[in-house]
RNA sequence: GUCCCCUUCGUCUAGGCCGGUCUAGGACAUCUCCCUUUCACGGAGACGACACGGGUUCAAAUCCCGUAGGGGACGCCA
């Protein structure tokens, strides 16, 4: 199979002009498992060819969040292989010396046609319901007219000659055999008046003297590839393999953005959600392992990620999913490892830890990971461990007043035996409620917990009463009760 | 507008290349029941789809054509 004739090398090329997107995540992360799956290398190159975009706070900012997804490079910006820069801002030289090849062949040419001649070719394209594309107005200038426009201060782009007329077709791994009419194009612009390159130029140039032998991207750039194809046809470059993936939707079926809530890696880290989840959960956005399998560990991914098996039509992002994903993730994890994750979500919800111990905080941890499916919904789950934020709501109260005289009764002899109890684990917890049912009249059973739940922890719901009064302990649980009885009296 | 791509439950998808085994399977969500001192978790079940129209064939979700719908591209962005 010529999938597998030449070295596996496979690139993400993010432009550091926004956030790392859920897309791009997606695209970066079917690249890493194809590259892991066929034990290739995986390249990380920065596409900052656009001066005016392209901050440094971006770059970094993409490269914290692959970093933090365990999308991890080979080569690229902290690591440097044989085929760098991995800057597109640092390879100029590069693009030129093809440019100038590309000038040697006559298939380029400068173009001084300002950017409102160009749109009013446009729009009368349009209205005649052709193609907007550039018709090749400075195809054809003599020398004299260059320098007669240069002398008005006209600064020319530099545009590629389109003179196929044959359709360009390519294989898409993903897609099947894809036609294009070449005379539909015009003739693009490689390279910006101050002579650095466009996309197209830069990207197929680096691919090729990459080495990449596939170029697993985003569906956006299917109308790119002809273009890029004919720039290394004429290079007499090496292609590589392309496999476009479908883009994310947001559930109304548009372009997923920033009106439809979080687009970026960032944003759901900070919102709880686990690297491993939002993996598991991307790698299953567009491609499938053939069986029932879901939930999938990055080796299990990597093991069975073959691009035969990826889905062609868009997908929408899912966040419901995402989130019941994440919560196995939370549930099934060691208790240690999700403690680790949980606690700055905790301090940021203002809960003292710092003098806590460790062991206790698990045991939080713990009780409460059942309920929550993201690590910002523990705060507020955990919260009723902590005395300082002991309060009762609303509710509860509510639930006092009604029941106030049995809710006295148990509480004094639930105080009262908890004088006598030095130590509250689980078994003195068992004992300890049977001695209560034996002193009160327990006939109504759910009164009796209730009562208990209320006044310990300030909530009707919550967490068994069997795990919440252990971890508080006898001193904690009496403290709570002695404020909840003068609420009551 | 033009070109390219896509179309199975509300959503992610299996099946489609090699037509019958598909009264279309799984998962999320929703609903019901069970477990249970509460809320969750967990367990069991229910609801729910082959976009439409032609054709080929004994037989079509699966092959062919058309229509409709959706998306992408058409930049001195990537």
């Amino acid at each position: 199979m010529s999938l597998f004739q030449q070295p596996i090398r496979v690139r993400m090329a993010p432009s550091p002009t926004g956030f790392l997107h859920i897309g791009g995540a997606r695209t970066a992360l079917f690249n890493y498992l194809f590259a892991k799956h066929y034990k290739g290398t995986f390249v990380l190159r920065i596409e900052d060819t656009d001066k005016e975009r392209s901050t440094k706070g971006y770059e970094k900012a993409i490269i914290e969040d692959l970093g933090w997804l365990g999308v991890e490079w080979d080569e690229g910006p902290l690591k440097e292989g044989s085929y760098g820069p991995y800057y597109q801002s640092q390879r100029i030289p590069t693009y030129q010396k093809y440019l100038k090849k590309l000038e040697a062949l006559s298939k380029v040419y400068p173009c001084y046609c300002t950017a409102e001649e160009l749109e009013t070719e446009r729009q009368d394209l349009l209205k005649r319901h052709k193609t907007p594309r550039y018709l090749g107005k400075c195809r054809n200038l003599t020398q004299q007219e260059r320098k007669a426009l240069e002398a008005q201060g006209r600064v020319p782009v530099i545009r590629f000659k389109i003179d196929e007329t044959e359709p360009i077709q390519f294989h898409d791994l993903i897609r099947g055999d894809i036609s294009v009419d070449p005379t539909i194009l015009g003739d693009f612009v490689i390279s910006k008046g101050d002579g650095w390159p466009l996309y197209n130029f830069a990207a197929v140039v680096d691919d090729c003297e990459m080495k990449i032998s596939h170029v697993i991207r985003g569906e956006e750039h299917i109308s790119n590839t002809p273009r890029q194809i004919l720039l290394a046809k004429t290079l007499g470059l090496t292609l590589p393999q392309y496999a476009h993936v479908s883009i994310i939707l947001a559930p109304d079926r548009s372009k997923l953005s920033k009106r439809h809530g979080a687009t970026s890696v960032g944003e759901y880290r900070k919102m709880g959600f686990l690297p491993q989840a939002l993996k598991n959960y991307l790698a299953l956005l567009g491609w499938n392992p053939g069986d029932e399998r879901e939930m999938m560990g990055e080796e299990e991914l990597a093991k069975d990620f073959v691009i035969e098996r990826m889905v062609k039509s868009p997908a929408i992002f899912d966040v419901e999913k995402l989130k019941w994903m994440n919560g196995m993730y939370i549930r099934n994890s060691s208790v240690e490892a999700m403690t680790k994750e949980t606690l700055p979500f905790l301090e940021s919800y203002g809960l003292e830890i710092q003098n806590k111990k460790m062991p206790w905080l698990n045991s939080i941890i713990e009780t409460v990971r059942g309920s929550v499916d993201t690590l910002d919904q523990i705060g507020p789950a955990a919260e009723l461990f902590f005395d300082e934020k002991f309060s009762l709501n609303a509710e509860a109260k509510t639930y006092l007043v009604q029941n106030k005289d049995k809710a006295k009764e148990i509480l004094k002899t639930l105080d009262d035996l908890l004088a006598k109890t030095p130590l509250l684990e689980k078994e003195e917890f068992q004992k300890l409620q049977a001695e209560l049912k034996e002193k009160v009249d327990a006939s109504d059973k759910k009164i009796l917990f209730q009562v208990q739940r209320v006044a310990v922890t300030g909530r009707l719901k919550g967490p068994e009463m069997n795990m919440i009064m252990p971890i508080l302990g006898v001193d904690s649980c009496r403290k709570r009760i002695h404020i909840t009885q003068s609420a009551l009296s």
